[in-house]
DNA sequence: CCTCACGTTGACGTCAAGGGCAAGTCGACT
DNA sequence: AGTCGACTTGCCCTTGACGTCAACGTGAGG
């Protein structure tokens, strides 16, 4: 099982040792303890760490991956969390969908920058005007 | 076109006014100006500002915004910045890719909560391993 | 002219996610 | 026994993205 201290966890998982410990601070991230009170973690922390990362890098706050990592621990929720873990979930579905747009954009520059002719030129702005459209649509008060 | 102050764009886009203005601060957003001073917006600005939000709220910084979105604006880059639109695409596509693999377990977890019968719980811990497989071979150090 | 909501800049406050330092402890090696 | 790097807690510092408050200007209506 190859246990290891803090340094070896932040070493492999890229993290600073004081990031991990403000994880604990914070409840995201535990450690069984030896005698003498130093940190010691399993195989598994490493593929923990790296989620929290993605989670935070992705604008997820510490409390709300506190409120749903355990879950995800074991696996199963209480039936009255699974309101906030769909709430989360379609936060996170929305989030992707910004992303993907804000992508598409940076595509668009991109394929004008390096292939600038004129069919393209045209395709590319109906399409952002397309989606202009529909960001508009999507967006009448109800 | 219907220009607008700073109240109204803040309405229109969801934000307060003080972020308004502090998008000004970072460059990232720019407004005409009255001659008393106060900030005047065009339509587009709505889109503009909703744009901005979705940036920040995936974890991109403002100076990296103020970077790309002059490209976006003119709908062509000075091709020195291809390589810099290319890096920020990629890292987009990777929050995507994490974004999608945190959804997936949390709806593992939604899955298995709502109907824990076996065969389904076989299903989604077979491919929460394969997940777990797919993440170690991507990490294998070079 | 007065009012009153809306606008301006400037400065300071806040909150999250750590960074960095201090002072002491642990533990492996010589 | 000494030493040296890795570890501990505690504390304050920094950065980004705003919130908030002060003190003042603007402009359309009664």
């Amino acid at each position: 099982m190859h246990d290891m201290r803090i340094g070896e966890l932040a070493e492999r998982a890229r993290v600073s040792t004081r990031a991990l410990r403000y994880y604990e601070e914070q409840g995201i991230l535990h450690s069984e303890r030896t005698p003498s009170g130093q940190r010691v973690y399993g195989e598994s922390a490493v593929e923990r760490v790296r989620l929290i990362q993605h989670l935070f890098s992705a604008g997820l706050a510490s409390r709300t991956i506190a409120v749903i990592l355990p879950c995800v621990d074991t696996g199963h929720a209480p039936p009255e969390m699974l309101s906030s873990l769909h709430t989360e979930r379609d936060r996170i579905t929305n989030v992707i969908a910004d992303l993907e747009q804000a992508r598409q954009r940076l595509d668009d520059v991109i394929e004008l920058t390096e292939h600038p002719d004129a069919e393209h030129c045209d395709r590319v702005r109906d399409a952002a005007e397309r989606t202009n459209a529909i960001l508009e649509l999507a967006d009448q008060p109800g």
